[in-house]
DNA sequence: CACTAACTGTGACATATATCACCATATTTT
DNA sequence: AAAATATGGTGATATATGTCACAGTTAGTG
């Protein structure tokens, strides 16, 4: 087992026993680009840990308001399904895959059992949970305190870092359900970004000229 | 030791032997009502679990901003806390004391330490982390779904039960603060509140009628 | 090729919130 | 008691964002 190595490379800080133990019982699923991992108010009864593709992350109202919150890539894991299925609650959280996306699903009672049994997993828990704290606080600054102009700015430069392209392939209405506005602010601030000479506005792309 | 047995109530989970451990080796902080346990941009080289008192948890940005977050009461601990302190990075985040209060703060290297020692330790630990992150959650709801109306009587509500109070005692400038906004639009919507007959507003504390 | 649906641009207007100016009270200090 | 300070009330106005209406443009489909 572990021949190709390729969750090695993944997930480098842990035991080879606990790689073998996640290959022997994790269930590998599949998404599809666009498909949900997660519903908003679903159960969750397993922990999602990323192997291929890309995810956003949302938070959803009741009125079906949505906003971005952060990116999951390979080698990562989902605070909020380990938070949901270890207290058995749902949650108002939606994930996305934004890329075919494959993913290891562990079973709750051995992500439990697991933290007591591999060091490196009980690490690897902790630090996920520490760095979607942190992705939510840098959240909460951008609504609390920055202006929509702000907030576009660092969600282009944000997708186009994430996805390793300056062109990013998002239509105008897409941004604007993300950041919790409406079209015609988003396609009037990217306006005024490409007058700047910042960006450039196509048809379903935005190409970054320089943002810093 | 423990004799008097403060400890073991409001830690009621905890092994004999840990609740032993902090008792000999936690120092305890005493807090004045209005001082500060965490300033902005501070490092922070313990993690303080509350005794006594009631903390008020907030983040702020660069020019001085600052909105709430959540509260902290005696038997929790501060999230943030073991995340900067693990990290030993410094962090945007202000905690102050709005009762007279006392913690333990535990060294660093002993929540490390514990969290393969004891097992209530652990699961205390994340349970503080999932909980902070639902608090976390709430208030990205609370700044980018609603109105300054509803958050203003979400505030109410918390102060309120968290204090076992119907009466508030706080002023209009402060709530501004904490909510990001301005005393005259609080003073605004207060008034709209009492004329509706849901609370009463005198000064320097506001009274709850019903806010259900 | 014509037709439709998706995407984008833009003016006009509505609304929530922010800011300013200033006054009125209440509380504390001298 | 007088003065200084903190707190609260209110109109006028500014600004950012949200909403509506509608037109133009591109891509995909039959």
């Amino acid at each position: 087992m572990i021949n190709d190595h390729e969750i090695k490379n993944l997930f480098p800080l842990f035991e080879r026993k606990l790689l073998e133990e996640i290959e022997s019982n994790a269930e590998i699923i599949e998404y599809e680009e666009g498909e949900d991992l997660i519903k908003s108010g679903q159960n969750i009864k397993s922990t999602m840990l990323i192997k291929k593709g890309l995810v956003k992350i949302y938070r959803e109202d009741e009125d079906g308001n949505e906003i971005f919150m952060y990116h999951l890539e390979p080698g990562q894991a989902c605070a909020l399904s380990i938070l949901c299925a270890v207290q058995h609650k749902t949650s108002e959280i939606k994930a996305t895959a934004v890329k075919p996306t494959e993913v290891y699903a562990i079973p709750v009672h051995l992500v439990e059992q697991w933290m007591k049994e591999y060091k490196s997993w009980y690490q690897f828990i902790l630090s996920t949970y520490r760095s979607r704290f942190e992705e939510l606080l840098n959240t909460i600054d951008a609504i609390a305190f920055k202006n929509m102009d702000e907030r576009l700015v660092m969600y282009l430069k944000k997708h186009s870092e994430i996805s390793n392209n300056k062109t990013i392939t998002v239509t105008h209405a897409q941004i604007a359900a993300e950041l919790t506005t409406s079209r015609e602010v988003v396609s009037r601030l990217l306006k005024k970004l490409a007058e700047r000479g910042l960006i450039k506005v196509n048809r379903q792309n935005i190409e970054i000229i320089n943002l810093d």
